[in-house]
RNA sequence: GGGCGGAUAGCUCAGCGGUAGAGCACCUGCCUUACAAGCAGGGGGUCACAGGUUCGAACCCUGUUUCGCCCA
């Protein structure tokens, strides 16, 4: 039974969760549940519009655009992370009181929804073509309103601090017609073009991807050796190859021109094994002379290098697999067969006609589709382009000029690298959900128009047109976000007023796809970078390092984890211990080791509120403030300038090390145990008023790593219910010119103390005697300054001080050196005379040891001269302390003899 | 083949020029009315290896080993 706790009116008004529903005081519960409080608080701060921007013109803007999400998709802990990341800047940046707007959203992500939704249909028995585009595309939009809520509430739950009169979504009216300007502009710049290339085809996926959508794995393949018989008669030319089956299409077999095997051969004919065709020998400097038997066989449509020979020698282009990774009708007797089990089929047929030359193993990367990991097949077909070079060049540069600063900075290297060696981008998608390339074929000619409004006749011969089948690339769309967000092509206010965005934060993974488009197209579009800064987060991994994967099931659910620890639990975690760019594993221990430090926060203003009174009588006169007091203060402002900086610089794991060991270790372990000495007897109040004040600051640098429960507090704290710790004004550091030596001073002793007891096994109920000798009156006021803290945290009946050159002589006691000065637990007993010397002894040796090291350092003439003139200061002062340790170890011993 | 990153306490990681830290785990003792999700005390590391720069290197440079990632 939880004894009833004192609870103040004061504490009662502002502390929501200490009444039930009939307003009634219940107890503090001695432990925080996140589950009360976090949802009620991130509905009133929505209500009360705190998400939106100040738009206070005078301050500085900082503006933020979430990377959007796959709308039908679930949160996982990158998005955690990189949400984490935004709110704590975007809450910092609030708190400053800047003109702060954080962009919301969710992006169409074209294959996946797509695939998705088709394998609805099928569990229907149905399937696309069946039901026809019209109806598929609303079944889609169904879809997406019955899931697309679910990865925003998933982005509450977290308690990010959005703007959701501002959410958007890349299929949004806005965004398309945004797509829809900046196509037709490419289009009218000669940048966007349609041709016949080779790309990269997903047979499973049924559309064609970018470069970058192609995963390559290294994968054991055969090497197959392959005759290919002269057509003169004389001898065969034997080439290598790890796809047999694509030489239904070969038209040609190549050798490097300096190639002093095959030189003699160059334009003569050779038979394709199987199909009779004759084609020539040609001469590219391209073939590796070293690989396989140095002659290769060419394929224009099937493999993309082939396809650069082709065009270089003119050679035939011959599709053999189709779009449905079936062999196609000039795939002859193959027909109808999978890549697969042609494959086998020619072998088989080539071992009969005497035409295999050997196998060997060797290991190649195979390129597969990131999304459905089918190995991708190279296929000749008609798609839009666009020509990046031109856009890539501001891109770089705006980079290199420092104009936007990646963070971490390395991965400028690799961003430029990628820039830098930039080719075309495949655009369209054989797909039906997404946006619709406006682009028009005219019945009557082919002629094309690209218009940015639906056209149905061809405005060159009146004939009907028909509209490009296909969608873009749903990064096409993504690439706009940074400004179709906020209006563009109209030039809105939000548009003026908040782009460039400040931050942009996502993972390093995204680098191409996302960060490269959105400056080429930013630069390109808007004559400004989409962004200042570019933050790199790393990937999340399970606790084995490894990447985490639907088929390995070590994928975890945030919100799972806000149920069991509470959102600011999931975030302390993420945050501490990581640093930008690095990958950060994931553990239970974690989470629950943030949700034991809600619980210390919770506890330590718990402890504040139980001893809050209602009102003092009349304001205290103003006394000299309390060292103590004057300490924790002092403390506080070093947090400030240290958090500030930290999250000035991105720092994330810095800062939040600094307010948590604040909160931890200065304020609960120190300030909260030594303030219980002037609770008892001090009713000036100014202490309570320290407490609550500290409190306060310290909630409001927790705010951006723990909103719900630094909330929760600070309206309990502050007794206001208007005021919220979201617009509350982040903390700036006073100076502070007094001296902080006091508290110091004590927390050595007492350690000291402490270790006493400990080494004499006195139980922490047993109360015991100390004696401090100080090396100098100053140290002694310093100790006297506290005396009643020490007395409580020695739990010392008795605790006296004196002056070294004043001291009597001290027996039957144990004794430990400290700053300035010496303690001695007094025994009951009998000392143990030997013990004691060897602890002393051991502790001088210690000491002798440090002390040759500093001499050493000071000895040195260069040390002297060039180190900074504080730290030869310091490391004087050091070597002080460690003489007059030595001495006072050194009497003592003396003493005991 | 090119580029990048990791290698720090038993585990997971911070620190990245002034002489090693945290969380978890471990050992000892405590329910001291804010917190046992806690308190106090303690053990544990030639910061992968070898050179170099520097008064001083876990931190900067070079090379090596090893694991991982990206690009071709």
């Amino acid at each position: 039974m939880v004894p009833r706790t004192p609870v103040s009116p004061l504490a009662k008004r502002g502390f929501l969760f200490l009444t039930n529903e009939e307003e009634n005081l219940v107890e503090l519960s001695p432990r925080y549940n996140p589950a009360e409080v976090e949802d009620k608080w991130y509905q009133i701060w929505k209500q009360r519009g705190y998400f939106r921007p100040s738009r206070d013109a005078a301050r500085p803007v900082f503006s933020v655009v979430m990377p959007p999400p796959n709308v039908t998709g679930v949160l996982h802990l990158g998005h955690a992370l990189n949400t984490t990341w935004q709110d704590i800047l975007i809450r910092f940046h609030r708190m400053r009181q800047d003109n702060t707007l954080w962009v919301p959203g969710t992006d169409h992500a074209g294959i996946s929804t797509q695939l998705k939704v088709e394998e609805l249909l099928r569990s229907r028995g149905q399937s696309r073509q069946e039901i026809g585009r019209e109806a598929f595309v609303d079944e889609v939009w169904r879809w997406k309103e019955q899931y697309g809520g679910r990865i925003l509430g998933q982005v509450e739950k977290l308690g990010a601090s959005v703007d959701w009169d501002r959410v958007r979504f890349t299929l949004d009216e806005g965004l398309s017609r945004a797509v829809t300007e900046v196509f037709v502009r490419l289009y009218e710049e000669g940048l966007m073009y349609r041709g016949h290339y080779i790309t990269n085809w997903c047979v499973h996926c049924r559309t064609a991807l970018s470069d970058i959508e192609v995963e390559h794995l290294e994968e054991t393949g055969q090497l197959t050796a392959i005759a290919y018989p002269l057509v003169s008669g004389n001898g065969e030319i034997t080439v290598a190859t790890t796809r047999p089956e694509t030489m239904l299409g070969d038209t040609a077999v190549a050798v490097h021109p300096d190639d002093p095997r095959y030189r003699h051969l160059i334009g003569q004919l050779v038979e394709v094994p199987l199909t009779g065709r004759q084609v020539p020998i040609v001469a590219d400097k391209f073939v590796d002379r070293e690989f396989g038997t140095g002659a290769v066989k060419v394929t224009p449509a099937h493999d993309p290098n082939d396809f650069e020979i082709g065009k270089r020698h003119q050679l035939m282009e011959m599709t053999v697999i189709g779009e449905d990774g079936l062999m196609t009708g000039d795939a002859g007797s193959y027909a109808g067969m999978t890549r697969e089990a042609a494959r086998q089929k020619i072998l088989e047929d080539l071992e009969r006609a005497g035409r295999l030359r050997g196998t060997e193993s060797i290991v190649h990367a195979v390129g597969h589709c990131e999304k459905c990991d089918t190995v991708i097949e190279p296929l000749l077909s008609l798609q839009w382009f666009l020509k990046v070079a031109p856009l890539a060049r501001p891109a770089i540069s705006a980079v290199k000029t420092g104009s936007v600063r990646i963070v971490p900075e390395r991965f400028e290297k690799v961003y430029m690298n990628w820039m830098e060696n930039i080719r075309d981008w495949c655009v369209s998608r054989q797909l039906w959900w997404g946006h619709r390339i406006p682009a028009y074929y005219c019945r009557n000619n082919g002629h094309v128009t690209v218009s940015r409004t639906p056209i149905e006749i061809c405005p060159q011969c009146r004939a009907p047109v028909d509209q490009d089948p296909d969608v873009l690339d749903t990064w096409f769309s993504s690439a706009l976000w940074p400004f179709s967000t906020l209006g563009w092509p109209e030039p809105t206010e939000d548009f003026t007023t908040f782009y460039p965005t400040t931050v942009l934060s996502t993972g390093y993974d995204i680098i191409f796809f996302w960060v490269s488009r959105m400056m080429m197209q930013g630069i390109h579009f808007t004559g400004q970078k989409p962004f200042s800064t570019v933050l790199l987060h790393g990937l999340v991994r399970d606790a084995q390092g490894r990447k985490m994967s639907k088929s390995l099931g070590n994928g975890v659910d945030p919100v799972q984890i806000i149920e069991k620890y509470g959102a600011d639990a999931l975030r302390i975690a993420l945050v501490l211990g990581s640093a930008p760019g690095n990958d950060y594993r994931w553990t239970w221990e974690r989470f629950e080791s943030g949700s034991h430090f809600a619980n210390k926060v919770y506890n330590a203003v718990r402890f504040v509120l139980m001893n809050q009174v209602e009102s003092r009588q009349t304001p205290p006169p103003p006394l000299a403030m309390h060292p103590v007091d004057r300490w924790i203060r002092g403390r506080l402002n070093q947090t400030v300038s240290a958090m500030t900086e930290a999250l000035e610089n991105f720092e994330f794991g810095e800062a939040a090390r600094a307010i948590y060991d604040f909160w931890w270790d200065d304020y609960c372990d120190w300030y909260i145990e030594m303030a219980k000495v002037r609770l008892k007897t001090d009713n000036s109040g100014q202490v309570l008023d320290t407490l609550n004040e500290v409190a306060q600051s310290a909630l409001k640098l927790l705010h951006p790593f723990m909103p719900f429960v630094t909330e929760e507090l600070y309206r309990a704290l502050t007794g206001r219910d208007e005021d919220s710790i979201m617009v509350a004004e982040w903390p700036s550091a006073e100076p502070q010119s007094d001296s902080l030596d006091v508290v110091p001073y004590a927390q050595d002793l007492i350690r000291a103390g402490r270790n006493l007891r400990a080494e004499v096994g006195l139980a922490p109920s047993q109360k015991a005697s100390f004696t401090a000798v100080a090396d100098n009156p100053e140290v002694a006021r310093h100790w006297e300054a506290v005396r009643a803290e020490i007395e409580l945290l020695l739990k010392a009946d008795s605790f006296q001080v004196q002056i070294k050159s004043a001291s009597q002589p001290i027996s039957r006691a144990i004794t430990q050196v400290t700053r300035g000065g010496s303690v001695y637990l007094r025994l009951e007993g009998l000392l143990d005379l030997g013990h004691e010397l060897e602890r002393l002894g051991k502790a001088k040796a210690e000491a002798y040891q440090e002390q040759a090291r500093l001499r050493d350092r000071l000895g040195n003439p260069d040390f002297v001269k060039r180190a900074p003139a504080e730290v030869v200061a310091k490391t004087r002062a050091t070597l002080a302390e460690c003489e007059a340790r030595i001495v006072r170890l050194s009497e003592r011993e003396a003493a005991l003899r």
